[in-house]
RNA sequence: CGGGGCGUAGCUCAGUUUGGUAGAGUGCUUGGUUUGGGACCAAGAUGCCGCGGGUUCAAGUCCUGUCGCCCCGACCA
């Protein structure tokens, strides 16, 4: 291993303090700036360009599997959010109202909206009548604002970037195979773009979101050994066509209720991103949402032809890959250090010595290693690279959530196994009953995250009470 | 919403104990020398000391109220 020791002074060591090195790598990295509303902060041209990746990738995907994406209001007027009362019930306690318009006061307050299954469903109500407008399969992307008491930039803030599916389907085998297949698409994404090991799962009945017949999400693990939800997946049955009258006249001329699903990911995906794969030198991104892919660094830049040669391969470079030059006068060291804060998966350096030798050095961010390479056919060099980037980041993501995942049977296990080898995700076997779920929460710590979907019987009985259990259930702390 | 910490230059902070000219480092600007792991020299610019009220000849400093931010819990994507 080259040697891994802190570059770069300005960010708090990991293991020192974990929450600081986060909002350390957040500032230093130029992803965020605080504004003068708590929760609501600048997404900054890198912080956005990171979103935007995720977009256009994730766009694509949904696209492929026939969505369409519309646009919703943002307002909600609070008689329609309180058709279906569970839902009310669970974001009543964080949404916020407008009350005014201009100086007069409304008639009838709008919230902001918190998600907007009710803005859907009003919607569908008014252009669903028969089997043949079905299925609608809809996403959108916006932001919404939930009053947050405590707020985090990317994990909790209290307006966040995200996108929401809402489909609606004729029948239920339908609806729960969307509701799987969203899941399915939110974790190739995870694995295959941000670089980052997911469990999909199913949540507990206490856990549901808000209205939902079932609720799926898919769990990712931090290198602190906290847990974290990268993505969730509903699946509503009938409840809302009810609750907003959505009615179709299927084959049979007969009138039913149509069954729909709602999915998301947010820009907490960021905070993922950054928990996940960073470092005591700064964030570490996984190319394929990388604003920048690779950095030219010239040496000894003012001597003849260094510059003219960075040009040349960044133009060379630039047809395949995100490239920039940093040709500023700072000094490499500087930019080294630089860069390196902000992530970048691959670093060109190219000075006299290199231009002479027909070469120039690559260095990749996760490991910081180096390798000599040609300059002739430097794409496929770099290609190579950024697919070793890739592929260390996800190995070593896995290798910290093995590390630090758990199988207890009993509650002391649990306890024990936290405190000798830190947090980190526990396997153990449930009854069903929540006040089981809410006593391990108490005595141990670790909460409910899900009941992964790849089955593993790892004993007989549940781990609280000891009664006969038929589910596993991943526990964690969570962010 | 509970517990803790903090608001002074763009940033990090000292100065508050014991009231008396507004400070440092870093960053920024200009010029020069440098350049393979955050270079160096010189010259410069930068402040409603969070906000309101009070005490005082005098308040960054004392009293009081208020707002905000950060961290830790409970709740949540």
């Amino acid at each position: 291993m080259p040697d891994n020791k802190k570059m770069v002074a300005a960010i708090t060591s990991m293991d020192e303090d974990f929450a600081k090195w986060y909002t350390d790598i957040v500032k230093k990295a130029e992803l965020v700036e605080y504004t003068s509303v708590k929760g609501c902060m600048v997404l900054r041209p890198y912080g956005y360009a990171i979103w935007e990746n995720i977009q256009r990738v994730l766009d694509g995907m949904f696209k492929a599997t026939g969505h369409e994406n519309v646009c919703m209001p943002m307002f909600i007027p609070e008689s329609l959010l309180q058709k279906e009362k569970d839902h009310v019930k669970g974001f009543a306690p964080e949404v916020a109202w407008v009350t005014h318009g201009g100086s007069e006061k409304l008639e009838e307050r709008l919230c902001v909206r918190p998600t907007s299954e009710t803005l859907f469903c009003e919607h569908y109500a008014n252009i669903i009548h028969s089997y043949r407008d079905l299925p609608k399969l809809y996403n959108q992307w916006c932001n919404i604002v939930r009053w947050e008491k405590t707020t985090r930039p990317f994990l909790r803030s209290r307006e966040f970037l995200w996108q929401e599916g809402h489909t609606i389907h004729a029948t239920a085998e339908e609806a729960i195979e969307e509701t799987e297949r969203m899941l399915n698409i939110y974790a190739e994404f995870c694995e295959k773009y941000l670089a980052m090991p997911v469990i999909k799962g199913k949540k507990t009945e206490s856990d549901k979101f808000a209205g939902a017949e079932a609720t799926y999400a898919i769990e990712a693990l931090m290198h602190d050994g906290k847990a974290l939800q990268a993505g969730t997946s509903h699946y509503f049955g009938d409840g809302f066509a009810r609750a907003f009258d959505i009615q179709f006249t299927g084959k049979d001329n007969k009138t039913a209720f149509p069954h729909q699903t709602s999915w998301g990911v947010t820009t907490r995906l960021i905070g993922a991103v950054i928990m996940t794969h960073g470092d005591d030198n700064g964030l570490v991104l996984p190319p394929d949402i990388a604003p920048v892919q690779a950095v030219i660094l010239p040496i000894a830049m003012h001597k003849d032809g260094v510059l003219e040669k960075c040009r040349e391969v960044m133009g060379q470079l630039s047809a395949q890959f995100r490239v920039k030059l940093d040709d500023s006068d700072n000094s490499p060291g500087w930019k080294f250090a630089e860069y390196e804060m902000k992530g970048v998966p691959v670093r060109i350096e190219i000075g006299p010595k290199d231009i002479e030798a027909g070469q120039c050095v690559i260095v990749t961010r996760h490991n910081r290693e180096k390798t000599v390479v040609s300059l002739d056919g430097l794409e496929a060099a770099v290609t190579e690279k950024l697919a070793e980037v890739r592929g260390g980041l996800y190995a070593n993501a896995l290798q910290n959530r093995e590390n630090r995942t758990y199988t207890c049977k009993e509650l002391s296990e649990i306890t024990a196994a936290l405190e000798s080898k830190g947090d980190g995700f526990i396997k153990a076997m449930w009854c069903g009953a929540e006040e089981c779920e809410d006593r391990v929460k108490e005595q141990t710590g670790v909460g409910s995250r899900c009941m992964p979907l790849e089955f593993e019987k790892v004993s007989e009985t549940c781990v609280c009470c000891g009664k006969q259990a038929e589910n596993l259930v991943l526990w964690g702390k969570a962010y």
